[in-house]
DNA sequence: CTTGACCTGCCAGTTACTGGAAGCTTTATA
DNA sequence: TATAAAGCTTCCAGTAACTGGCAGGTCAAG
């Protein structure tokens, strides 16, 4: 099936799995008109990689998880520990998010807001 | 002062400090050889967006805050509302990253993570 | 037979830097 | 004073993961 079709059935842009194909991620067939021709393993791993990516995935972690994927012989350990190490950058980054909330809700708190120039936020960001 | 020890006093890399002029942002007097010359004024802008992009404020936002900043007749709330606007789309990030860490983290323990091939977490990324 | 909808590759732009190279200037040392 | 090291300059390329747009080839419908 074309592009159009697979990304239809697969979720993704058009446009991204070309760029999936570029990169060699998931590549095609090719017919004749030299048209990409996907089919259901190609799109199959097309909506993999739409999952594993909304799950903040990184593609370098694609690759892997989709190399584990296809190999049968696989050890469910190998990618519950890539899980593992990308659960905890999340909650790193969730930590430092949470930490920057915090400070930044403090601010707009401590602001009046109003038509003068006084500004806790600015006297915040400029001090040393 | 030169890029070197404006850098040291504003806490930011040389190299960005001079990306900054590049785009504008903190231009800096030059001297008769063409170095960059920081004084008081401009290493406390730069200092100042040290901390605009510690808070995840984009250069774009950073442009209009340092010329609120600038602006002595500006309006707190001005800012407050750039800040307001800023903390929304944090705490819209947070939710996202919390619900990925939910999903992650329950795909991570009902994996067994040993030798087997079976696993829920590839499993999951596989079901449309 | 032509129109319009697809398809192709390719190049540029996005964000906010970062690394590196080639070349000039200043400073420290022998 | 000669030279070497350090520091400055600009510019180019690369990062992550696409996205937009263009010129040109292809295909199905009327």
């Amino acid at each position: 099936m074309n592009v159009r079709d697979a990304a239809a059935l697969s979720g993704l842009p058009a446009k991204t799995i070309r760029y999936y194909d570029d990169i060699g991620l998931v590549v095609p067939d090719r017919r004749a008109n030299g048209y990409r021709d996907y089919n259901d393993q190609t799109v199959q791993k097309l909506a993999f990689l739409k999952r594993a990516r909304q799950l903040g995935f990184s593609i370098d972690n694609c690759r892997q998880l989709l190399s584990l994927y296809e190999d049968k012989g696989r050890a469910s350990g190998d990618v519950k520990s890539l899980a593992e190490k990308h659960l905890i950058e999340v909650d790193k980054r969730l930590e430092e998010l949470q930490q920057l909330r915090a400070t930044l809700s403090h601010l707009v708190h401590s602001c009046r807001g109003d038509d003068r120039p006084d500004c806790p936020i600015l006297a915040d960001l400029s001090k040393d």
